[in-house]
DNA sequence: AAAAACAGAACGAACGTTCGGTTTGTCCTG
DNA sequence: CAGGACAAACCGAACGTTCGTTCTGTTTTT
């Protein structure tokens, strides 16, 4: 049970609805159980939250905002196109790497029908806006920025959520392929 | 609310169980829906199904099985490796794009934590073994087949969820794009 | 006539939420 | 610095509802 500063518990409370919907769902995830696992009573859940749902929200905006700032880490416009591109390919793999149950919960919570009051992929698109297609004047193929993005950080997001750790010389390979694949000829 | 054939109700419980959880999560999908939605009483059902979770079991079969046969449509091993790889990128895509609702169902499925009994990724594997890497005697780069298969098959189905319609012509670009990307130099 | 398919009321369990009361923290006043 | 007052944090039993499932009986098919 993960104690937090200042005898507060809503952290813990959030922590607990994270790990119990990514192991067992949405369905299944009751407030019993969060009870239990945070440490904090149904009363003080209440207390701090008007519902389950409310929780689940709360969960979805902390995780959201996290991801937006970890993204972006060390990376500022002015780089090498290709610098960039590769720096921000290596952050995103390591934030899905260090927080797993988050981008399962991310995901679980997008194809369960919950409403995204902002945008899930905030991140992705503050960062695309960089590298907009030739014709916009930028480096990347002609293609819509939603294939780029998904050819390119979508692929990221999916080699993360495995299992297996890839060599870090795999990684470097696909991630170089992957700019080849995307930037103009 | 689809009838079947025979007057038999058991596909429309199914159905029902699919539209439900894809609409709203495997959270609130109640049998009582279920049972509204497909037309049958909440008795039939518990005849054709011992319980809700093999419902959902059933579900996941059916889905998985349909894959597989229409991944594979017109698919041999002698054919050329390229063209066999656009094919199979052809048939993919529009297996996902014919049923968006079945797509949905199996991500969640896994997502959520049910056990996937059978490889949920049969198709794919079937198919990957024509085009092993070239260390093995095959075609492809010397990355692990996990990567592979996220970088092609992995990133039809993204395109193909997506709610927008790409033009033809780009789609064939990417898949040709991709094709360059992983096969052996 | 026997079996399979079907209907819907009913039941117990589990769920999300509420409520009354207790502890802990904070800050004002003498 | 003591003490009292007010609010925020907290507890866990209890409530009403809804859920998955069962049961008894009816209709349809073979």
């Amino acid at each position: 049970m993960p104690s937090k500063r200042k005898g507060n518990k809503r952290d813990a409370i959030l922590d607990a609805m994270l790990d119990v919907v990514v192991e067992r769902g949405f369905h299944e995830a009751p407030m019993s159980l969060i009870a239990e696992r945070s440490g904090a009573s149904t009363g003080v859940i209440y207390h701090h939250f008007a519902s389950k749902e409310e929780i689940i929200q709360a969960v979805y905006e902390r995780t959201r905002l996290l991801k937006t700032e970890e993204f972006l880490k060390g990376y500022s416009p002015e780089m090498d196109a290709r610098d960039a591109f590769l720096h921000v390919w290596a952050n995103c793999y390591e934030f899905y790497r260090k927080h797993p149950r988050e981008m399962r919960f991310m995901e679980q919570y997008a194809l369960a029908g919950f409403p995204c009051v902002s945008d899930p992929k905030a991140a992705e698109n503050q960062f695309f806006r960089r590298f907009q297609s030739r014709a916009k004047g930028g480096v990347l193929k002609d293609w819509p920025q939603e294939i780029l993005q998904e050819m390119t950080l979508g692929l990221v997001a999916r080699l993360a959520q495995s299992p297996r750790k890839w060599k870090p010389a795999t990684l470097r390979e696909v991630a170089e392929q992957t700019w080849e694949s995307v930037k103009a000829d």
